[in-house]
DNA sequence: TTATAATATCGTAATATTGCAATATAACAA
DNA sequence: TTGTTATATTGCAATATTACGATATTATAA
């Protein structure tokens, strides 16, 4: 136990909450809303902007990648991180369709 | 450690992260996914459709509630769970501003 | 009242996550 | 080369999450 179960439940449902459990930590969420609004996306801006000692901030760098929320691509000595809008509208999609599905005459 | 650490990010933040992260398992996915088909949600059914125990399934229920994306009205001797579409909203809007706020000359 | 059915809570073992200091790596500058 | 700057990795202690058996609770049925 502890282990999270993802037999029995579908691709699709696996890979939602995957990447939802990706945007579920304050500092991932810190991280995109400030890749938003940057030209370059350095780290040590990271560093700078967050309450977060830099390998932490590594680390949820990593964990955003690895969910594939993010893309970073190598700049010299730095590293320009941006938002994958794919996954970003998997998700979008998800919540749209639980907004026009829901049934008005329960609750 | 191993806490979270929630000061030093906005409210809003924080809140984003706490809606993201009760939705990142793939029970409670299912759950959501399961409550928009039904006209009435009873936890009886979900036990019957999730791969996994009842003590399980109502501590996973017990967290979507916590977060406010679910409601739940008690109907006798079962439970009505429904979504909570202001909750859904909200993430949603999030998502969908990162889409169009996107800098396209980011990587 | 007693039984039954639906759901919640408790306790606990297994595992995962978080945060950071220390250290490594990699690219460029002097 | 040596230094410097940016980022990643390692190792680890503290805490959180997950799953479930056992048990409690609560509402209705008989």
């Amino acid at each position: 136990m502890g282990t999270t179960k993802s037999e029995g439940f579908s691709e699709e449902v696996n890979e939602l909450a995957s990447l939802f459990k990706a945007m579920g930590h304050p500092a991932r969420i810190a991280i995109i809303q400030f890749l938003r609004t940057q030209e370059k996306c350095i780290c040590t801006d990271l560093v700078n902007e967050l309450p977060l000692a830099q390998p932490t901030i590594s680390q949820h760098l990593k964990e955003l990648k690895n969910a594939g929320i993010i893309q970073g691509s190598v700049s010299g000595t730095s590293i320009c991180y941006c938002l994958n809008l794919e996954k970003i509208s998997a998700l979008d999609a998800f919540l749209a369709s639980l907004k026009y599905d829901q049934n008005p005459t329960c609750c």
